[in-house]
This record gives C-alpha cells, structure tokens and sequence, in this order.
DNA sequence: TATGAATGAGGGTTCATTCAT
DNA sequence: CATGAATGAACCCTCATTCAT
C-alpha cells in the first residue's frame, strides 16, 4: 500500500485523494485510513520511509575515500530520488506540515549525513569554503521542485550547473 | 482585484478560498467569478501579469552594455518576483495546468528574452558556452520554489551558487 | 430553515443526518452548513429559539395573581413543548454538548423564571417548602423525555402525579 | 462480554464503536458480531437482561407483607438500576428500536410485575386510586433520563416527590 | 471458534461556481 | 454590473459488518 501511495502521490501531488491512493492500492478507502489514521500521517509515513533510505545512501558514502564525488554524488542520487515524486517534493517543501516532527531521530538526520558529506568535501578541497549545509538543503529541496521534475536530463544539467557552483572556487588557482 | 489575489495566494498559497480573495479585494465572490470564471482562470491572469513585467523587465537590460551583469540581475531580480508569491511558485511548479497556453503571445515570451540576454551574456564571456536557455528557466523555476521562499537570505546564496556554476568556465583559467 | 431543523430533529433526534433536514427545507446540504457552520451550531441555534421562548412565556406569569397555578401551568406548558420534540429533549439532557454555554444571558435564563415562579408558588403555600429549584429542573427534563414523549396523554398524567407531589404537603392540614 | 458492553454504553452512551467494546471485552471485534449479529442485537440483548434482573427482583417483591413498601422501593431500586447506564437509557427511550419485540415472554414481563405490585399497593391503601401501570413506567422511565443519570441525590429527590404525588390522596384527610 | 484486516456506505464540512435580485 | 445566498460534488474520516485465516 505504501507503494500505491509513493505512486499516487509521485503522479498526482499531495492533493490526490484517498479514494485515488485507496484505488492503485486495491483496497477501499478504509484501509488506507485504517492503516493511516489522517492523510498527513501517511505523507509522514512515506516521507519517513523515503528520507530513511536517502539517510541510508548518504551514511554509506560518508567513509568514501573521495568525499567529492561522494558528497556530489550524494546530492544528484537524493535530488532524483525526491524529484520523482511531485508529493515528496511538496512535502519537503514544507507545504503545510510540519518537516521537523516527521525528520527527527537519527534514522532521518539528512542534515547531519549532509553536514558530514559537506564538511569532508571542503576538507577534500572539493566544496568551497563558504557554502553551509542549509544552502546545500535549499538548493537540493529546489532541483527536486524544478518545472519538470520527470525530465531527468533537465535535472542533470541543473545539477551539473549547481555541482560547477559550489566547486568553482577551489579550483581556481590561488594566483586568480 | 489581481493585486488581491495575488496577496492572498502568497499569505496562504494555491488552496486559499475564492471567498477570502474577494474579501481582500473588497467585492462578492460573484464579481471576482465574473471577471474570472474560473480559479484557473485567475491563476493564469496573475501569472500573466506577473509574466508581463518580467519580460518588460528583461526587455530593457537586452540592450544593456555589460550583458553579464544584465543577464546575472535578471536572474536574480526574477526570482525574487516569483519566489515572494507561494501560490505562484506552485502554480509555476506546473500544479495541473498548462504553462505554454499562459506564456505565449510576444508580451510573455519569458524564454525568448531570456535566450537574448543568454545569449549576449555568453558572447561577452560571462556566461559559459554549454548553458541552454532551458537550463537557465529551470534553475531560475528550481530558485523560486526552495524550501523557504520567503527566506531571501537563502534565495540570494542559492543564485550566488548557481551564478559561479554559471559563469564557472569563463573564469577557470585556460591552463587549467 | 430553522423550522424544518426543528422538525427533524423532532422526528427523528439528534442523530438526524444534515442531508435530511436540508430535504426537509428544500435546499442543499451546504445551505444548511453556511447558516450553520457545523451541527452542533445548528442544535444550539434551534435550542436558545425554543429557551427563549419559553423564558418568555415564564416571564409573563411570573406577575401572576395566582402563583400556584402559573408555577403548574408553566411546568406543563414547558413540558409539552419539549416533549414535542426528540431532538430538544435530547439536548436538554445534555446528550453530548453544552447546555451552559448555550443557555446563558438573560433571554436564556430558565432557572431564574423556573426560581421565580417555584419561591412565589412556595410563599403562597401552594407548592411545598424542601423542593429547590434544581430538582424541578430534573423532573422538567425528566418528563420531556418519557418513553412515549408523542403521547400527550401520558404526558398529562406523569405532569398531574409530579404536581400532586410537588404540593402534597402544603395542602396536608397542618395537625397530621 | 455484555458486562464489557454495559460498561461501555454506560461510559460513552449508545454511540461508543463495537471495537471499544470488544476492547473492553478482551476479545476481537469479529467475536462480539458472532454473538450479537448487529449492534441492535447487543443492546436487546443487553435489555432483555437487565430487566430480567428487574422482574426478578420485583417478583420477589410480590408477596412481601408491607406492599407499599415493596412498590415504592421496586421502583426506586428500578430506577437507579437503569439511571446507571447511559447507553440504556438512551435506549430505552426509543432510540430507533421496538421495545415490545424485547420485553415479551414471561421472564421480561415488567410490566405485568409492576401491574401486580401497584395493584396491591393500591389495595392495601399505599397508592391513590387512579394511577395505572402505564403511568408508572412512564414516570420510571422518565426518572432514568434526568439530566444527570449519574446524579444519585437528583435522582433520589426525583424519586421522592414522584412517590408522594402517588401516595398523595391516601394521606390527604377525607375531610379535605 | 476466534480473530482483526478489509470493506464501503454514510457522516459532516468545504468551496468553486451559478444565478436571482 | 455587482452581489452573496444557494448549490451539490468532493473531500476526509468513522465504523458496523464481513470473511479469510
């Protein structure tokens, strides 16, 4: 059912209704509220379960020998994951729900697998100094929320562009 | 009236009631359906507008004589027209309507203005040659529907981000 | 409207389904709900129209040459009106929402009438010293919802048999 | 499981859901629908019990020595059995159900039990001439639904003036 | 026999749209 | 032309009942 649910909500937004959720799942309506007692809790349940597996990848590459690539890596993989799915993308947009209740705990601490990534990168010389983990999160949350979120090659350029922006300045040469 | 709807969107987003639009404009729910028969209707007039003034915007730095900089304002200036109004940034995100019907005609021909001043930017060396005018509206759609559109602190470091990604190549030096 | 809610409730009781009493008015559910934001507002609407009324019908007795007779003829006459109707005689009982809050302000002060018509019919001998005010209330409430609360009959015994009660001592010569 | 059913109707009115029963019953929700196909059936059931409990006692009362007495406390005691539950008591009142079909057979004849102990009340001068056994189960039930079933002290004043409007002609003087 | 997950009709409420005034 | 009351479809949620295990 949670899959019928990702892919109502991957099709239709946030708004689609239960009934809709209920019908791609097979099952009549009040199973999806039985098992989900509000709508939101099942927006939460599968924001959970989603940004589990991102915490997942992410804590994998955090002992990477090449924290660039895996911290690049990282934010491409996490940015098609959510981009695949418009409800996802509401949600983490925080449209009308309350992120930091769903994404506490350790198992969703995407800002501390972030900050992990991010750091190691500077350190690696791959990031640039400046950049903090909240840009990082507000430029992951608006590639996943860019105009066609389907259009995977529309998003790898966005990506590649943005990868460009935060690489920019280690490379340039010290005499620049 | 738009400017009503306008506020009203951005103080409570897509889903703000028809009735509440009216109240803010002062006139009956009947007059705003009069003008508007329908709520798509007024999404697609705001946007419009909105549109409008962008593209008169972007028209009168086409001739500007540092494109970079012409180019690299209108991003950012464009941005934060849209990114101040939720319910247009979720509108633009393509929440279930045709954004090719509302833009076109030459007085909302965004992406045409935006390939000229990309264009000129690109010709100047302030732009790198790869980048596609797709990319630039995708980027600049992405900007306006990051996690906290109201937070301009967070929009203006994510464009300074995506501007080094832009300009990058240009600036590397050619040995490099 | 406030009519036909009023007949339905008498009818069939609180649990009447709004759908029901908007047949009844000739008029869509969503009429209903826009003079009535909610059901219970609706119960509480028609409840505060019947106190009131009675309230009034009190109040003109309470200047009475006869305290003893408006004291019973009150009893009765507030019974009757009650007992008429399923859905008041419900909300009297308190069946699940606030009568204090509904009941306050002086156009819905039953117990004071109900304590002004009681002390006077007391101090002219005609109803006996130990009942308090409350307990009338009980009986009143009581008697709105007697198993057969459409049987007028009934209804006129249990009110005589109360009444006989409520005097009997006061009429006892005083040597017994 | 009807003590668990009682107890839930008493706590939470004729509305509390089967599952909070069955909760309370220790057992799953498909065991109470196997002994009491639908709800109606519960609360018959439930009926049909208690006021067997009622003729019980009330026959036991039959051929008691002091017949006044054994009426008036058999309808006391009544009362304050029914009074204690809620949902009963709702019930009782005609909530949508056919009392006849509940209360036939010897073993649930209440009221050929209250004919018995009223007409030898009546015989032995305790109770006035003119009541029937209809008025009193009119008034019985009646004093269940006060406003406060819980309300021990209401209840019993209730009951008081009640059985003083009964006896009342037989202790008035002949002369009156 | 006991279970409880599944069902889906039905509840109250909201709201875009219509239309008589 | 402006109005806002009326509409009723659609939403989310509850819960009595069924039935495979």
């Amino acid at each position: 059912m949670l899959e019928a649910a990702i892919a109502a909500f991957a099709a239709e937004g946030l708004s689609v209704p239960i009934h809709e959720i209920a019908r791609r799942a097979g099952v009549g309506t009040g199973t999806v509220s039985r098992h989900f007692p509000t709508k939101e809790a099942l927006y939460i349940a599968i924001v959970r379960d989603r940004i589990e597996r991102v915490v997942e990848r992410g804590r994998a590459r955090t002992a990477s020998e090449d924290p660039g690539t895996a911290f690049f890596e990282f934010f491409e993989t996490t940015v098609d994951e959510f981009a695949a799915n418009l409800g996802l993308a509401d949600a983490l947009a925080g449209a009308g729900f309350d992120m930091h209740a769903v994404a506490s705990g350790a198992k969703h601490d995407v800002i501390g697998i972030l900050g992990d990534l991010l750091t190691r990168a500077q350190k690696a010389g791959a990031v640039r100094k400046g950049i903090e983990v909240d840009d990082i999160k507000a430029l992951m949350v608006a590639c996943c929320r860019g105009p066609q979120s389907a259009d995977a090659r529309a998003r790898r350029r966005m990506v590649e562009v943005i990868s460009q922006g935060l690489r920019t300045e280690t490379r340039r040469p010290t005499r620049s």
